[in-house]
DNA sequence: GTGAAAGCGCTAACAA
DNA sequence: TTGTTAGCGCTTTCAC
């Protein structure tokens, strides 16, 4: 049926190791038999099968990559990366999505586990124990979330809303709402300790809204508390959300960002498609996935490196046509100043 | 280091191959056997190798997926279908993104070919000889493509392109315009010749505009020759570009839908976000993928059956915020009648 | 119903 | 540098 090593090996007059090694260890052949081996090769259309090749190496050339929800648009283009990235280095991705269902992804390590070299995390929802457990089953690296010594790339929340804070505070907002996402949800915690350290040296007060679903739905199911928190600035869970708060509001006949600034987190397609478009964090989401597969790579080949097992990238607020006004209130029972309004752009 | 059949054999007290059957063909082993064997090999943890098994039997257990861009929020939805069905029968997804490259996609057929025991191919851009060569080296099933006689999940183009055309002939329009796609994409070819089809009976006029790219930015590019064309709706080769002529438009200070009515294809999550919300065609992904995937293990359990290899799944329109108008000219030399602004929701 | 033996395609020792 | 041998983990004849 399909070409195998041994085809080529007899065309190519030797044997079949040395038609494995005129492949995998060009350096350890001749170079004369390793031409003619090649081009018998290639003549023939010889493929290696991988599966043998891997029964025999222990090695797949697959890595698998879990995630909670590829219709989020925050995850395509971390896909993207680090299928560019694995590609080059000859790797397939599996890739399998939990349909936000944390209980599914332990079981998506199991079952992936023997087939693939290292699994990428993308924002587990898993338990700490969970995350061990897989750590143990194969070699993992988690983004978007930080557990143990288990390898990691990481966003630099901190210094993201820090961002965020200070672009606020600078237009003047003194009091902003925060809509939170999952409780379960690891960057949730970081975005909230984020705006928590740097709400106070910006002198902003941070209103923590619910806990709300990472949607636009969930964004949308927000808007009430929100109007209810009387804030002149809200800060989304992630873009999502934040586009689920605009639409809401403007639903309710509160307008932005004239009555109501909205700050989103990730900078997906869609925050640059709306009107007015949103002003969001923007995170590097082709770089977090080239980051996490040369992080993987590199843990193939040296497996208990010395060099440090995490990677933090940096953020960067994209100002749109957001951000806006100069309050003192939006209470509709107070006074309402209609401050100088301000928008920025970039 | 992970436990084998021979583990679980000499555990159980049994030979090798009674634990595979025990384990692939239950019924041909002694029911106290089986459970026996079954008992232990949970017990230890056995997970077959998916290598070795396929090493022999020929199958991998593994389904390749092609598709020109996971950006695209279309496909993410496919994808998932795809995926979930998939997982069902245990079977686990390559994922590819070919960005865009048409040129791209016979390498990654040749590549995933021998790793698969089957491949979806997702709106490919390759050529028929490809096509064809792509379908000689795997089973194939075609997704948003028809070519010769490989298996294919279509969609009813020009029934949803007749839903378009009358909706709008329905509001007053007589003369429609439509930003092609590239002009490689099947699709577009398709949607052209649906929509020609339709407006006719309809007594609408169209009028086909360049070819652009099939992106947001792809829209806001056919601004201008939209606004030249004098049309009074406007349908857009995908939610994409639809989206991009509603920014590009207001950005020129025509107001959707009050001067032009815009409508697009797929009905992608963001069309439902933006405001006013898309009026779009809605297209079944997570169908078309669930199909794909129910078609291409059809195919791969009964090699060449009768049942006809194709699946065409209807569509429908779903009517927004956007329409709009009774128009007579919306030329700006002409009269501007301001004719009656009617919205139709849903 | 079950075991022994062979082999899928490949690579890694070990000789030569 | 190259060939020979063995075997990765599994399934599958073919005996029993």
């Amino acid at each position: 049926m399909a070409v195998t090593v041994r085809d080529v090996a007899r065309a190519a007059g030797v044997s079949a190791s040395t038609v494995s090694r005129a492949i995998s260890l060009p350096d350890m052949v001749d170079p004369v038999t390793r031409q003619r081996v090649q081009q018998m090769a290639e003549h023939l259309g010889y493929r290696p099968n991988r599966a043998a090749r891997g029964l025999i190496t222990g090695r797949t050339g697959n890595i698998g990559l879990i995630l909670p929800d590829l219709a989020n648009p925050f995850f395509p283009s971390v896909v993207k990366g680090i299928q560019k990235q694995a590609h080059e280095s000859d790797y397939s991705v599996f890739v399998a999505d939990t349909d936000e269902d944390p209980g599914a992804e332990i079981g998506l390590v199991r079952a992936l586990a023997k087939q693939v070299d290292g699994i990428i995390l993308c924002s587990p929802r898993m338990s700490p124990p969970e995350l061990r457990e897989a750590a143990a089953v194969a070699q993992v690296v988690l983004v978007n979330r930080r557990s143990g010594s288990i390898p990691a790339v990481l966003v630099d929340s901190a210094d993201g809303m820090r961002q965020i804070v200070e672009h606020l505070a600078g237009l003047g907002h003194r009091r902003v709402g925060y809509v939170a996402g999952p409780r379960s949800s690891w960057s949730n915690g970081q975005r909230v300790r984020g705006l928590r350290a740097a709400a106070g040296p910006a002198q902003v007060e941070l209103v923590e809204l619910g806990s709300f679903s990472p949607t636009f739905e969930g964004g949308v199911s927000a808007v009430e508390a929100t109007l209810l928190a009387k804030v002149t600035a809200v800060v989304g869970y992630n873009d999502l959300v934040a586009l689920g708060l605009c639409s809401g509001l403007a639903a309710r006949g509160c307008a932005v960002p004239t009555d109501l600034s909205v700050v989103g987190i990730d900078d997906i397609p869609t925050a640059a498609m709306v009107q007015p478009a949103l002003t969001t964090l923007s995170i590097p989401k082709d770089r977090a996935g080239r980051a996490a597969i040369d992080l993987l790579l590199q843990l193939l080949s040296e497996p208990s490196s010395h060099t440090p097992p995490r990677r933090e990238l940096p953020t960067q607020l994209i100002v749109r046509h957001t951000t806006a006004v100069v309050p003192s209130s939006t209470s509709s029972t107070a006074t309402r100043p209609s401050g100088r309004r301000r928008t920025s752009r970039r």
